[in-house]
DNA sequence: CTGTTAGCGCGTTCAA
DNA sequence: TTGAACGCGCTAACAG
């Protein structure tokens, strides 16, 4: 019974012809007021105000949107968001966007192609003011980015990037901080450095592969192993990559991971098999380790600026959909990593 | 100069008014064809049909959603995407909305009653179809909720909720599984058992420490420690409890933990103190810590099925958008956590 | 089978 | 200072 009587006092959502009838006068009279327009009388202002907020009239940001004068809709679209390189993005720019009047909507491509062409199809649908993307694992073909140029729809890459298509980047230094590890790898004299990473239609993984290949080449090291995962990174795939690992002859003694889950599998393995970190086996992984703290030893990791990416990400964005940057103009901002050195090499 | 060709070449978005006029036929006509209405000859719907093909036509959800039509979009409101538990929650339910044909838009209030209050005005500016919501610490004061009723937007409250708001609700048995663990503890030996929580203001930590207590009466338990956090549940606050608790006398010999980050802290602290767990002290978290193999001893926590959680949550609200379930119902769905035991206590 | 008309909520002309 | 009329893109009721 109860709930019969709330849903017939159930206030509709109030519109300005609603504050215009009530006080007899035109809607297009209120819509000004509600605007701080100068031309509406003091007291018709006042009247109009208070009674839009007594009744908590809220402008209706659909009519706003249809009409082509404001759209603070930003879509944000990850792989994934359990790791912790995404989800602080995500965090991130969820807060940045708020706290700049835009409604951010996440999309998950959970590393599908197909399913990032249907998000940027439902993106379209929705008219969003912009896009912020890093693209799954799968993706091979960009055509569908290039759809939103088509329909002026602003896009910003970040980390994971389609190389062909003209539009603002963010990404890492990959290749020079890989190259980097690398060779502080070999003069701590490890000898053989296995590079552990994506496959490498994916920007981010064929800069580090490229990386430490380049470094390899530099010291003329007889060793070289970069092995491309297709697999998700996850501790499940580390574990089984570290036994095959581990069977093979010569035996690695370091690895470079790129992915924090499959360092936690490699270092699960490894503790169990009683291999001793840094003296039999040198490790350094791309990624902050949240319980990093109570790992033993403490794992040498590289610290990829998630915030400065979101940052930088989202400033680009906005700037587009300001039209203070072109559409198709193709900036380029690096974030530069950085190795915070522990002890597991 | 290239992007001004560009820009001038620029396809603008294309809408049934322009796919009729090219064809000569009236827009209502395309209308129909493009819902695949029946009345609409077999020839002008193929005609119609290819020619939004071939021209990427896409529907323009604000006008439908302006007509009161569909609205598809579900406001998301979590305290932080830090926490794991959110982070999983907020990528289950991008998963579910999406594959049901939702947009989620991802709110963070930091734990701030005050940016709360602000974010529900947004989603009624926005006409939301429905909010899924785990409110902050800091609410005490319900009232920005009602607010949503009146406005007929349909909420489900999880885990963290307002219990004199009527609305559906998912949560996680906290009182029982506290007390489950705690006689866990008791019936180890453990003496004094330390249960670190939250605010009594939100259900969970209360719910959790009158679990607590009343397995600690149930056994006369002489030691009762119920240590309410207000801070910010962070690494840094977990190594400074710690470090007080360990200089009270009595000591305690164990520790419930409401969550992995203030875990995390504890073990690094009794770590360097060279405190031995299990047999020092016995800890018990809340939360799966995602590098929980390698953490010497594994610690046994309280599994909180956010994957469960965010799917009862979704179904509740569908159906209430879909008036399946009346608003202002107040259902109660109850999540059973599971103690995943390992050799921590 | 197709066209006409009206309206969702709002802002913006142009008139008064 | 205010009102009337129009249109954003779409669907639905009605008419033919």
């Amino acid at each position: 019974m109860h709930t019969f009587v709330l849903n017939i006092n159930m206030q509709k959502r109030i519109t300005i012809k609603d504050i215009a009838f009530e006080l007899n006068v035109h809607h297009s009279t209120v819509s000004r007021a509600l605007r701080n327009d100068q031309r509406v009388k003091e007291e018709t202002r006042e009247l109009i105000l208070n009674y839009a907020r007594e009744h908590d009239y809220q402008t209706n940001m659909n009519a706003l949107q249809l009409r082509g004068k404001t759209n603070n809709t930003i879509a944000l679209i990850v792989p994934n968001i359990n790791h912790n390189f995404f989800s602080d993005i995500v965090s991130k720019l969820t807060n940045l966007g708020y706290a700049n009047g835009y409604v951010i909507s996440v999309f998950q491509t959970n590393e599908k192609y197909q399913l990032e062409r249907e998000i940027i199809n439902t993106i379209i649908k929705y008219n969003f003011a912009g896009v912020i993307v890093s693209i799954a694992k799968d993706t091979l073909q960009c055509d569908h980015f290039a759809l939103l140029k088509k329909y002026a729809i602003p896009l910003v890459f970040f980390d994971r990037i389609c190389e062909d298509i003209l539009t603002p980047k963010v990404k890492i230094n990959n290749f020079e901080i890989t190259a980097e590890i690398t060779e502080y790898l070999i003069k701590k004299g490890y000898k053989k450095i296995v590079h552990l990473t994506g496959t490498t239609n994916i920007n981010v993984f064929r800069d580090r592969q490229n990386g430490y290949e380049s470094m390899i080449r530099n010291y003329e090291m007889e060793y070289k192993n970069s092995l491309q995962v297709s697999d998700d990174f996850t501790v499940e795939v580390g574990k089984d990559i570290f036994m095959k690992l581990w069977r093979q002859s010569p035996r690695p003694d370091a690895i470079i991971s790129s992915s924090v889950h499959l360092t936690i599998g490699i270092l699960v393995e490894a503790r169990s098999l009683g291999v001793q970190i840094p003296k039999d086996l040198g490790i350094i992984t791309f990624g902050r380790i949240v319980s990093s703290e109570i790992i033993e030893p403490q794992i040498t990791f590289i610290d990829q600026q998630e915030s400065e990416i979101a940052q930088l990400s989202f400033e680009l964005l906005v700037k587009m959909i300001r039209h203070e940057i072109q559409l198709g103009e193709s900036i380029e901002k690096i974030v530069r990593s950085q190795i915070i050195y522990k002890s597991s090499c």
